[in-house]
DNA sequence: GAGTTTGAAACT
DNA sequence: CAGTTTCAAACTC
């Protein structure tokens, strides 16, 4: 059980803004709460809305790569889908969008439970929301199925943004977005944190396409959306295909990037764990330095190519997640499989198969990989390891597997997967991403920035209260630092709590 | 390449 | 939920 459940609030942060809403004094904080159930005490016993708040305080998403404006699918348009009708539907318009029978959709997750796996919901309808009610910088708000005939083009936009059909519909304007040059083929490359899933959107295809970067980035696909990213400087305004060149090369060099919209919302560009892999593969002549760099040597090569590893089953039929092309959503394509069912032959069977998992576990098909706020970590297994033997250094683990360090979710033994490990410091060396920081299980490592943040907040909120209600200033001190104690009590008390778990592995 | 080890998934 | 079995990948030789 949560030792802080049943606490009362007294700082919490506004979904909807992202402000701070300050409560009542009280003794402890849900959002400290929050980010020690997540970062040190994670377990059962958490409410929705602690799970909510949770996900909202570790996760994010970025866009990458964003040439000109696009549109960003809101979270409400993927209502509509879920992730297991997705996979169980063979007319899905995702289908159609590609205009190819669902064995060759190798990557399911544009759907509603894998954005909102990787995303921050607060976040992204908080970006999304706000740009698109900026006239300037807005996104079209159209769906992926419902609005495909037309995109419309602002003229009295100096760079031809697409934008909304409400807004169009202002200017009384509206023009098929493939004539002429007016097409843009855009590409909006979000990395989706939860295991470094990125979608590559291009406008200029009949259809917007959602790609997963792990598994669906293949070389055919990319080389397409390399041509027509090249076509696109022409298209674009004199001295703006410079600028978006330049942000690209930015992006894919590993420079942050950051856009600022008229309407305040900041989107950190900075690439993701598999930008430079987008970046070599849409940039054959990308030096050696460069494809030396990041993911591309060593185990992230390995798991960048995982997915399109032929599998060895047997047994299975890979119709059970014990195959890693079907727990990847994917069919079988030049596996080594025995009596493979995991193929457009066997649809009947294999929708019963995922149908089956789906009911075992609805999140059977997501990222194991969750995500976290940018910057400061890569991201940490959903569900955590169970290992038992190898230590958590071999890649039987899967925390290792995917190149994170072991978090309290984990339930392994022995581990050496993390910070301080001198075997996980040799087999650091051995990796080519040392840059990354990760997670740790160090009793001090619970103090992240977003425990400062959170600190920062209560006492900010508990300062506001005070000035509200006119206290003089001693007393407002007074409130201050007794609501500072209160944090350091819940810190102190995690960082035993933590040092308990490890000490007792 | 065969055999062993390992841990997730599936099953009971 | 816990224990056991099955399975395929990782690893070793």
């Amino acid at each position: 059980m949560n030792e802080l459940e049943g606490q009362e609030y007294s700082y919490r942060r506004d979904l909807s803004d992202g402000s701070l809403v300050p409560l009542h004094h009280t003794h402890e904080s849900p959002r400290m709460a929050n980010l020690f159930s997540h970062g040190m005490h994670s377990g059962p016993g958490y409410s929705r809305m602690e799970e909510s708040l949770r996900e909202d305080d570790y996760t994010t998403y970025r866009i990458l790569h964003p040439l000109t404006y696009d549109p960003l699918p809101p979270v409400a348009h993927f209502g509509s889908a879920s992730y297991s009708e997705y996979l169980l539907a063979p007319s899905s318009h995702y289908q159609h969008a590609l205009g190819q029978p669902y064995s060759s959709i190798r990557s399911p997750w544009p759907s509603q439970e894998a954005f909102h796996y990787g995303m921050s919901s607060a976040e992204i309808c908080r970006a999304v929301n706000t740009i698109s009610s900026d006239g300037a910088d807005d996104y079209s708000m159209e769906g992926y199925s419902t609005h495909q005939g037309f995109r419309h083009v602002n003229r009295n936009q100096p760079h031809g943004l697409l934008v909304s059909p409400h807004d169009q519909h202002k200017m009384g304007e509206k023009l098929p977005v493939q004539t002429s040059n007016i097409c843009q083929p855009v590409q909006v490359v979000c990395d989706v944190n939860g295991g470094g899933q990125v979608v590559v959107l291009n406008h200029c295809s009949p259809d917007q396409i959602p790609h997963s970067m792990m598994t669906d980035l293949n070389a055919e696909s990319l080389s397409k959306l390399s041509v027509q990213s090249c076509s696109t400087e022409d298209q674009l305004p004199h001295g703006k295909a410079s600028d978006a060149r330049d942000s690209e090369k930015n992006v894919f060099t590993g420079l942050p990037q950051t856009h600022k919209t008229s309407a305040g919302v900041t989107f950190n560009l900075t690439p993701g764990p598999y930008a430079s892999q987008l970046h070599q593969t849409l940039c054959p002549t990308a030096t050696v330095e460069q494809e030396e760099e990041g993911h591309t040597k060593g185990r992230g090569r390995v798991k960048w190519e995982k997915s399109k590893r032929p599998c060895n089953c047997t047994k299975s039929q890979c119709l059970k997640l014990y195959c890693e092309c079907f727990a990847n959503g994917e069919v079988c394509n030049n596996c080594k499989c025995v009596n493979c069912y995991n193929n457009t032959e066997h649809d009947v069977e294999r929708s019963q198969a995922i149908k089956s998992c789906l009911e075992r576990n609805p999140g059977a098909f997501r990222p194991k990989i969750g995500s976290r706020k940018q910057g400061t970590v890569k991201g940490r297994h959903t569900k955590g390891c169970n290992c038992k033997r190898s230590g958590c250094l071999k890649n039987y683990c899967e925390c290792y597997e995917a190149k994170i360090m072991c978090t309290s979710t984990c339930k392994c033994a022995g581990c050496r997967n993390y910070e301080e490990s001198p075997s996980k410091k040799r087999s650091d060396r051995d990796r080519s991403d040392s840059s990354i920081y990760y997670p740790t299980r160090c009793p001090l490592a619970c103090i992240t920035p977003d425990v400062v943040e959170a600190t920062c907040g209560c006492l900010l909120a508990h300062a506001e209260e005070a000035e509200k209600e006119g206290y003089i200033s001693a007393h407002a001190e007074r409130m201050i630092l007794e609501e500072f104690g209160q944090c350091l009590t819940q810190i102190v008390r995690s960082i035993f709590k933590s040092t308990s778990v490890q000490f007792n592995v």
